[in-house]
DNA sequence: TAAGATTGTGGGTAGTTGTGGGTAAAATTC
DNA sequence: GAATTTTACCCACAACTACCCACAATCTTA
C-alpha cells in the first residue's frame, strides 16, 4: 500500500552485495513509481550515513545551488561540496541501487545495511555507526531537543 | 541515465594522456547530447582549476558580459579576464576533450585528473590542488558557510 | 493449508566506457 | 613548395557496468 507521494517512513534491513548493490524497500519503490520516477540522487549525509533523494527533491536543492554566485569563494565551496558527492542512480529490475566504493567507504558500510525513511529522503546506515551517532546525541543538548518539542506537536 | 538538461553533479577520476586529452564523464556527455550539443567552452576557473561550460551556459555569461560598461576600468578588466582564456572545444568520438598546454599549466594538471559536477558547469582539478583549496576554505568564514546551510535545506 | 504472487539475493553476459596508439589531413616552418 | 610539426579522426582492447535470468524466502489469497 502506498502512503503519499515522496514520503519515506520506517526502518528496513538489507544486505550490500559484492557488486555494491542494496535493495530499496518495496514500499519506497511504490511511493516513487507513482511519480513515474525511478531516479535517485545518493550523496554523503551530514552524519556518517548516506542520503538518498528522489529526483524531485534533489532538483529543489539544485535550484537553490544555481542561485549562488561563482564569484564568491564561499559559495563556490558550498556548491562544490554539495554537488561533488552526489551520484545519480536508478534502481534495477529487482529494485536495487548501486553504491560507489567512495560512498560505501564514507558510510563505513559492511554486509548488513539499515535503510531509514526520513520523510523527504532515505538514509542508509551501517548499524554500528547509527548506534554510535545515537549515543552521541543523547549526551549533548537535551535542552535543544526539548525546544523542538515546542515547534512540533506529536 | 540522464538527469535533466545541463545538470552536472558527481566526482570522477580520469587520466590526462600525453596528447593533452581528458575524458568527459559519460553521464555528462548524455546530458549535453540532449541539447544536440557537443561544444564546450573551457576557461580558467577562479580557483586553480578549469571551468568547462556547455555552449548554452557560456552564451548566458556572454550576454551578461555585454551589459558591463567599457567606461569602468573594473568592468573592462573583468570582461577581459573572463573572455581572454576561454577556449571553445568539442569532444571526440571517445568522449574526450583537448586541453591546451596553457590551461594544463594553469590548473597544475598532472596524470590524474578530477572532474567535478558544479550543477551548471564542470570543474577540472589536480587532486592535490583541490585538497589545498578545501583546507583554505575551512579556515575562513565558517559563519558565512553555516549561513548558507540555513538558506538551503538539504 | 496450498497455490500463487511478491520480494530479496546471487551470478552470468552483452554492451558501454576509458585509455592507448596509428594514420591521414592540416598547419607551420624553412 | 618541400619538410616538419601539429591536429583531428579512427581503430583496438581491457575493464567495467547495466541488464537479464534464476531461485529461495516471504507474504497473500482463496
Amino acid at each position: 500500500m502506498t502512503l503519499t507521494n515522496n514520503t519515506f517512513i520506517g526502518e528496513y534491513t538489507y544486505s550490500l552485495d559484492s557488486k555494491g548493490r542494496v535493495n530499496i524497500p518495496s514500499k519506497f519503490r511504490q511511493t516513487l513509481s507513482t511519480d513515474n520516477q525511478n531516479t535517485f540522487v545518493i550523496t554523503r549525509g551530514l552524519d556518517s550515513c548516506l542520503w538518498v533523494y528522489p529526483l524531485v527533491q534533489w532538483k529543489e536543492i539544485e535550484e537553490n545551488l544555481r542561485k549562488l554566485s561563482s564569484l564568491s569563494s564561499i559559495h563556490r565551496a558550498f556548491v562544490r561540496n554539495t554537488a561533488r558527492y552526489a551520484t545519480p542512480s536508478t534502481y534495477d529490475k529487482q529494485g536495487r541501487i548501486n553504491l560507489t566504493p567512495s560512498l560505501i567507504s564514507y558510510a563505513s558500510l559492511k554486509k548488513d545495511v539499515l535503510i531509514i525513511g526520513m520523510v523527504n529522503k532515505m538514509e542508509i546506515w551501517d548499524p554500528i555507526q547509527l548506534e554510535k551517532a545515537d549515543k552521541k546525541i543523547e549526551k549533548i543538548n537535551p535542552e535543544e531537543y526539548d525546544a523542538l518539542s515546542d515547534r512540533i506537536i506529536l
